[in-house]
DNA sequence: TATTTACTTGACTAAAAGAGTGGGTTATTT
DNA sequence: AAATAACCCACTCTTTTAGTCAAGTAAATA
């Protein structure tokens, strides 16, 4: 499998999405600003979450994305499926067919893998992840900072890496 | 996470130094013709398994390399590992500061997966592997082959990849 | 209807990682 | 000494990522 960054800010801009969205679309300059994520990223992200139907778009001013689904009913393997087109861990994409054709020795524990990632994965709905409160107590920091993301007081977080 | 062809040839090449090693060292020829991985390539990542002290070496003529400790003591997250240099599956290297030095909304996430992944391939030993009924068989087919390994007549895989 | 706001699309690029090659050196056996 | 096989190093080629840019389209408002 390959788990790379744009799976990484997919499922963080779609969890943005979840925690900002409860009153009306949000524009992505805003979950940019929020998130730290290139704008012009954010828009080929989106464009395939849209295709995926992950979420739908409003135009026009005030206008932006929300979620297509409820929370509960997009998870996080969807997102990364949306945006990575698989969570495939084998090298012959499941067909069995690595060596000439023929099954490699360890074609079994490759696909047993994907299958276990594939569980993890979409097992855990947007709604689950905006309940935990590490991720509430980040969402409130996120919001003091908004548009003061480069203030450099808060950049004392060393008690949090040594725990 | 990343897992590449890189730790996927390491466990197949460790996993047919289990199968073929019971008596005396296996040459990286043997492995490389049986698994067709090339030689050069396989150099590499025994250099990476033998400082990983996975696998002993021995030169000179019927020389080669054998598990440095018991098959069940081998598991498969320790060779991906010894090639890969990890099995993360967060941005941050498990530091939590990927966002301007804090943490980004889904650390959590990516480091309870890295977790679940490493669990399942710990759990995963050579001995384990080699007892599976499908790695014998595709074990005797490969030593069927051996050294008529470029015999055309087996790349009749139509009906496998259209399946 | 003109303007604003914001999404849409596609091409493009620099940098990194991956996969694989090749040449030469050292140790060991026969 | 000759053959064998590990060891080491540097290098190339290709693919993928991450990210940028620019031109365009659609909707809402004034
Ligand atoms: S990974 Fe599927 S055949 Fe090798
Ligand atoms: S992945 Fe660890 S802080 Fe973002």
């Amino acid at each position: 499998m390959k788990l790379t960054t744009r799976g990484r800010y997919a499922v963080t801009a779609m969890l943005d999405l979840a925690l900002h969205g409860k009153d009306g679309p949000i524009s992505l300059a805003d979950i940019s600003s929020r998130q730290d994520i290139s704008l012009s990223y954010l828009e080929q992200l989106f464009a395939k979450l849209r295709r995926g139907e992950l979420v739908s778009s409003v135009r026009g001013p005030g206008g932006g994305y929300r979620l297509s689904r409820s929370e509960e009913a997009i998870n996080v393997a969807d997102i990364i499926d949306a945006v990575n087109e698989s969570t495939d861990a084998t090298n012959c994409g499941g067909k069995g067919i690595c060596q000439n054709g023929e099954m490699c020795l360890t074609h079994h524990l490759w696909d047993d893998l994907s299958t276990q990632i594939h569980l993890f994965l979409s097992g855990i709905s947007l709604a689950q992840l905006t309940r935990k409160e590490h991720v509430q107590s980040i969402c409130e920091r996120q919001d003091g900072h908004e548009s003061a993301a480069n203030n450099p007081q808060n950049l004392i977080e060393t008690e949090t890496v040594n725990a």
